[in-house]
DNA sequence: ACCTGAACACCGTTCAAGT
DNA sequence: ACCTGAACACCGTTCAAGT
């Protein structure tokens, strides 16, 4: 039987679906390469490293976040952001983890800036601001928090919240964009 | 030779200084049990494992942060953790996973909520507000993806900003403090 | 009370060699 | 181009046993 024979492409996808089963923790290069029925250093013909894959994989959870569109309401974009963190487990620690190395969050932050952008429609797309960037490192940080929590939880390391754990951290959420972004939902004065 | 004794205290305190030399995944249970001069099994003796120890690490990092009052500035108060946070290397990553098991972090958390509270002297120890929650989940994004760049950056694994990173970084957390907290500097009206 | 010694079940990564 | 096979230098944790 010949060895099995993979790309960039099908390694990334199979990583991403060992993370939402398993985790990050227990996302291993040897766990993945039986996943993909593979010698464990077959995966390194593919990438150089275990956080050059994880680059890969925080891109792909990312794609979900729609194009910079200075017409899009700042919290409808951190929402968007979100969400996409959300989908997978602990995809929040994986993009927060290749965002240090400015990997993988290129089109997210650009959709944030973008947003938030005083309305001026000849530059479609803006550069990183500060207050873009701070709204960005708070959605990383909740939905890090979030994920870890949850796990937390379901491991029974932490007791429950009395009230739902979900709309509890949906309302931080809220209140933390509302407070970000809130100013710039009127278009301030020329 | 009799082997060494140690206790929690002594065991937290080589981990602190352990992890500002070597950071956070230079810093292992076997280490730090030769820092200790001990076998590694020695430590589950303090610790029933390692995230515990951890706790106890996040624990005193946050020391640092001044007593809930009510009367201080929210970003006198945002300052200070974030300090606290930056004092040690990778210090932001230790707290963040030991808050999301709701350890180590109590005391910062209502030094936050004193602030941000509308005044009313009497009330003096504020329970958690979401708006305080999400202030504490930006500084610990902000403050985990500044370390963790610092780290790329002295590894070589991406290129230094042109402009001191330190100084980019600064202004980003003024930004986002400002937004979050700055409506509260006011009294609102009753 | 606090530690040793030995083991178990794992890691990420490298590199010559195969096809 | 893509993978095997074998190795290197590590992990966290458990548990009987020592003092």
């Amino acid at each position: 039987m010949p060895p099995a024979r993979h790309d960039r492409h099908s390694v990334i996808a199979c990583a991403l679906r060992l993370l939402d089963e398993v985790g990050l923790p227990d996302l291993s290069m040897r766990r993945l390469s039986t996943e993909l029925d593979v010698q464990p250093s077959a995966l390194y013909w593919h990438f150089p490293n275990k956080q050059a894959l994880l680059a890969g994989v925080a891109d792909r959870i990312l794609e979900a976040v729609p194009e910079p569109d200075s017409s899009a309401a700042p919290a409808d974009v951190a929402h968007a952001i979100r969400d996409a963190l959300l989908t997978y487990r602990d995809g929040a620690e994986v993009v927060m983890s290749s965002y240090a190395l400015r990997l993988g969050a290129a089109r997210a932050q650009r959709a944030l800036a973008a947003s938030l952008a005083p309305v001026s429609p000849v530059q479609e797309d803006a550069a990183r601001t500060p207050l873009a960037d701070a709204v960005f490192e708070f959605i990383l940080g909740h939905a890090t928090l979030l994920q870890q929590r949850m796990h937390a939880q379901s491991i029974g390391a932490v007791e429950a919240d009395a009230e739902d754990p979900a709309a509890l951290a949906t309302e931080v959420f809220e209140s933390g964009i509302r407070a970000m972004t809130g100013l710039r939902a009127v278009r301030p004065p020329a």
